[in-house]
DNA sequence: CAGTATATTATGTGCAGACATAATAAGCCA
DNA sequence: TGGCTTATTATGTCTGCACATAATATACTG
């Protein structure tokens, strides 16, 4: 037993089988390094691990404990839309409905936090797959940010695949929602109007400056997996 | 330039300003070690770090490289649901609607992989914020691995919370939907049938045994939230 | 020249020791 | 007793070194 991975598997175990139950405190790192027969850096990054999935609670001089109500985290991951059609078996598809450049709407400026009267791109796209609408991407994009934004050729290319390349960013929310689908959304996608769509909102950001927002609507009956 | 964190920064900045492009090859751990002035240890963790989120790909032998397409990784947190509540600012309520010991359908005993005949568990409950409907969460047991559910007073208590004190798991699953709500599902929260609620699903193993499987339906206008 | 054995290389991990840091406990003084 | 200072303790992290492991490049052999 001197594998960080073996320490990470026995904590794991006395922790299912309630060796060490939720709230208990845990001997600390020298005496489990004793124990295991290792360094204490080992049992370190075995603890650290755990703390970082959620099942311990670390504290400097008041010792590692059991969590209490550990919150589950589901990590949902968000690929490229293509990568996303192909990995399900579908030959990927994109069309650009339209685009235009101008003010934008109150909550669009809210969501990036931009002042009245920048001009920003605005895009809709549907992405396909087989040759049936699989997503419709509204998008507004901030060109003060992402040079090339305005000339760029999205009758090719969908933003989501250009802004990747063209557009690293710092951080970034989501927010995912139910929605009954809105006329021209649900039109798009070729479906019933009022339909539940499962509806992706994105905004990200370089440091303090939007980059761009998105909203992803998805054809009713799509999934979103993950793993716990 | 000694902490790992610092080292982290340095290059995360380094790839946000396209100093290094996806793609490209970065130095190797020795080499920057030598230009930050610190152990290749620290460096290791710092890329480390950076790979797990997915920036950097790195393969013995072959180096460490940019990602050329980074897959955004959103997670998100599945408190119990009194925190839920609680964290949002309302008062927690409870309200277990049925409560009965039998045969499950074939579509949960599908997703617990389990035989036909084997009794199970069904809760029916309602979490109320502010007294009124939050979620409704439709929940199947299995006792014969989570001892105790079939005597637990779930009057008292909801599912939710007794099982996370009762019923370790290893492993599990979770899909989220946009679904129009079914008469039963709408009329528990108190909105019209057919409306469009974020449903999600999740089940949930102890090694190879299946614990429980729970359908939470939201209220529509349920918004999920997360950071990238 | 094809196929296999061997060397090389970058990352992955372990160890022992040291110091840093945060949080608590103990001691002290008014 | 209340409030401040000081010791103690567990985790956090860095260092220098060693060896393990995987993937690739090179040499060798039939």
């Amino acid at each position: 037993m001197n594998s960080w991975q073996e320490i990470h598997d026995e904590v794991l175990r006395r922790i299912h089988t309630r060796q060490w139950k939720p709230g208990d405190l845990i001997p600390n790192e020298t005496d489990l390094a004793q124990e295991f027969g290792c360094a204490r850096a080992t049992v370190n990054r075995a603890l650290r691990t755990l703390a970082e999935t959620g099942l311990l609670d670390r504290r400097r001089k008041a010792g590692t404990r059991v969590t209490l109500h550990p919150v589950g985290k589901a990590v949902i991951e968000i690929p490229l839309i293509r990568r996303d059609i192909e990995d399900r078996g579908a030959r990927y598809g994109y069309r650009l409905i339209s685009r235009q450049i101008g003010p934008a709407p109150a909550s669009i400026r809210a969501a990036l936090r931009i002042e009245t009267g920048t001009p920003l791109v605005h895009l809709l796209a549907c992405h396909l797959a087989d040759a049936r609408p699989y997503l419709l991407e509204d998008r507004w994009i901030n060109p003060a940010v992402v040079l090339g934004a305005e000339t760029a050729d999205f009758t090719r290319i969908s933003a989501n695949e250009w802004l990747l390349t063209h557009a690293p960013y710092t951080h970034g929310n989501l927010t995912i929602a139910a929605e009954p689908l809105p006329p021209q959304t649900a039109a798009a996608l070729q479906v019933a109007a009022g339909d539940a769509g499962l509806v992706l909102t994105r905004t990200t950001w370089d440091h303090a400056s939007a980059v761009t927002t998105v909203r992803l609507s998805h054809r009713p009956g799509h999934l979103l997996h993950s793993t716990l």
